[in-house]
DNA sequence: CTGGTCATGTAATGAGTTACATGATTGA
DNA sequence: TCAATCATGTAACTCATTACATGACCAG
C-alpha cells in the first residue's frame, strides 16, 4: 500500500468512479498515468480494499466503476493518523536558473515567459474548479464537517501558489528587463 | 541525460564540488539520495561531461571533486535553450486533505499542526540562506549578469512559497478551530 | 478523415528509495 | 559511548513514464 493507493481510495471513497475518471480527478494532487492506476486497482480490488461493477454503456467503451469496502475505509482511516510524508517538489527550472548566468539575456527571458504562461493557464482553470465548488455546495466549504471542504482548502491553496509563482515570473522578468 | 544529470553539470560549472557536497546542494531543489548521484556522476564523467581529481584528506575521507569540461559546459547552454519539463509536485497531504471528513478533528488539527512545524523549519532555514547570498554578493544579487542572481531568485521564490503555505496551515487549523 | 475524448489494459524502461557496506572524526 | 557528519559506493526493490495495443464515437 504505497500513497498512491490511498489516493485512489480516498477518492473512492467520496463517490464510486471508473479509473479513468479517477486519474483525471487525481491529477491536480497527484500525477499518476493511467499505467499506474488501472493495475493498482485491481490489485486494491483483490485485496479487498475496493470492488467494482461493470458498466455497460452505448456511446461509450464500458467501465469498470469501483467503490469502496468497509476495509477500504478502515484502512483510510488509519493512514490519516499515522506520519505524513514529506512533499516532493521536482523543477526542471530550478535546475535551469542555477546556471542562468551560462546563457543570454533571451534564453533566459523565454524560460520565465513560458512558466508564465503555464501559470496563467493553470491559475484560471483551478479559479473555475474554486467557483464550481463554491456554487455546489451553496456557499458553505468552510465548514470542516462538509464533505466539500477538503477540495476547499486544496483549491485555495492551489490557487494561491500559482498566483504567486505567476508574479514571481513577472519579477523575474522584470529584473531580465533592466539592462544593468 | 535526464533532469538530474543536468542539475549536477549546473552545480559542478559554477565550482568543482564533490559528490557528497553537490547531494547536499542539490536538495532544496531536487531531492536525490546519494545512491542515485555517485552512479551518475562516474557516468558523466566516462562520457567525458564532467573530470574528476581525488582529494587527499587526512582529517576526514578523501573525496573526488568533479569540475566541468567543456563538453559539459557545451550540454548545459543547449538545455537552457530546450523546451523544460512541467514541475511535479507530490504531496501527501493533499490526498489526506481529500478524504478529511473520513476522521475527527483532533486528527485533521495533527496534521495541519505537523506542517506548519515543518514550513516554520524551513522559512527559517531559507531566510538564512538568503540573508548569507545578500552577505556574500555585497547587495548587488538583482543584477541578472551576476553569479548569483539564479540562487537569489530562487531563494526568494522559496521563502515567498514556504510563507504562504505556512499561511495556509494557520487558516485551516483557524477553520478547524470553530465549531460549527 | 484527422485528431481528441472515453475506456482499459500490458510491457519495457527509466527514475528514485531503501538497504547493505565501510570507516574515521567530532561533539554531546 | 552514542549519534551525527563526512565520504563513497553497490544491490535490491519500488515507483513512475513511455511505448505498445485496441477500438468506438464525435467534432472540425
Amino acid at each position: 500500500m504505497n500513497t498512491l493507493a490511498y489516493g485512489l481510495l480516498g477518492l473512492v471513497a467520496k463517490m464510486p468512479s471508473s479509473g479513468y475518471d479517477l486519474m483525471l480527478q487525481l491529477q491536480p494532487f497527484w500525477q499518476a498515468k493511467h499505467s499506474q492506476i488501472y493495475p493498482l486497482l485491481a490489485k486494491l480490488e483483490q485485496e479487498d480494499y475496493l470492488e467494482f461493477t461493470r458498466v455497460l454503456q452505448t456511446d461509450r467503451p464500458d467501465k469498470k466503476v469501483y467503490s469502496i469496502t468497509d476495509k477500504g475505509r478502515a484502512a483510510l482511516r488509519e493512514w490519516l493518523a499515522r506520519p505524513t510524508g514529506e512533499p516532493v517538489f521536482r523543477d526542471e527550472l530550478s535546475l535551469k536558473a542555477y546556471c542562468l548566468w551560462l546563457t543570454d539575456r533571451a534564453t533566459a527571458r523565454k524560460l520565465f515567459e513560458e512558466r508564465e504562461e503555464l501559470n496563467q493557464e493553470h491559475l484560471s482553470m483551478y479559479e473555475n474548479f474554486l467557483a464550481e465548488l463554491e456554487q455546489a455546495c451553496e456557499g458553505r466549504p468552510e465548514n470542516p464537517s462538509s464533505p466539500y471542504f477538503g477540495e476547499y482548502i486544496l483549491l485555495t491553496r492551489a490557487v494561491n501558489s500559482i498566483r504567486e509563482e505567476l508574479n514571481w515570473c513577472r519579477w523575474v522578468i522584470g529584473m531580465l528587463d533592466k539592462q544593468s
